[in-house]
DNA sequence: TATTGTTATACTCTATAACTATA
DNA sequence: TATAGTTATAGAGTATAACAATA
């Protein structure tokens, strides 16, 4: 028997008991889940939780969306342009404010967001299994909420 | 009083339910604080969890290593290159494959490791104390585990 | 033929500084 | 002078294809 060819299973206590690092496989995994999930309507996790973000709050500036997604806001602005060319989404000019402008989502947005969000239902549903059941999702986010709280 | 000033906080009932969106906005965070913990020994997370995987599985070839570790093979390259460059590791050609060879932890690689260990007891301190308590720690770390599994 | 480590490369995500036009 | 949106850019992290040496 060679002691080199086959040395069973790597012993990975000691990452695992890395929170950071435990969290890195998780959001890689549920990512690349979403990913394929997203695919067939073209959306990214970015452009989801942005179209959701702006549907649910018509009419905020840039800045505040930005910062609601913790990304800066000049990462924001090619994901906005994204969103704009497909006319899912518009910017209206503030008359109070010329260097500003509110963000609401067109029509079509709307229909996309709908869609999106059916996929999201079924992918969550996925996840939800995954976790044991609906107690294992509300207790997940719950945990994960009291960081940064 | 104008309506555009000030219009409230936004509501992020939308996406604070999308699982991985939550993931990624805890891995960023827990990752931030990481890093200013280990900013002082010059160790990024990658580092660190490469040098407790090795350091428990002495011998091992990098592919194995790096498919434990979730990454893919050649991106493992660097990072093995990063540590040899500090000589906190040492390749030995493997006598029954030319191909390949394994990896250990030099004695100062071992040192480095026990002083990580010791930063990484500490920031576990105060992830563990945001999640109130190791029970919920122990369970973010269960219901980490259950995706993928 | 297949596998190991490696190189090269490209794509995404993220972070920073600086510009412009307004305020 | 300060702020909003923008541009440019650089650095990580990640994914793929292909190569040389070896099996």
């Amino acid at each position: 028997m060679s002691d080199r060819s086959r040395k069973g299973p790597l012993d990975t206590s000691g990452i695992d008991r890395i929170i950071g690092y435990r969290l890195r496989r998780a959001q890689a995994y549920v990512f690349q889940e979403f990913k394929t999930h997203f695919d067939p309507l073209g959306l990214t996790p970015a452009d989801y939780s942005t179209l959701v973000l702006i549907g649910d709050n018509p009419g905020r500036r840039p800045s505040e969306l930005a910062e609601a997604l913790g990304i800066q806001r000049a990462n924001f602005v090619p994901l906005v342009a994204g969103l704009e060319a497909r006319e899912w989404l518009e910017r209206r000019k503030s008359t109070s404010d010329g260097r500003s402008f509110s963000l609401h989502l067109t029509e079509l947005g709307q229909q996309v967001r709908q869609r999106a969000d059916q996929v999201q239902a079924r992918f969550e549903q996925k996840c939800i299994a995954e976790l044991g059941g609906e107690v294992g999702r509300d207790e997940l986010l719950n945990l994960l909420g009291r960081f940064r709280g």
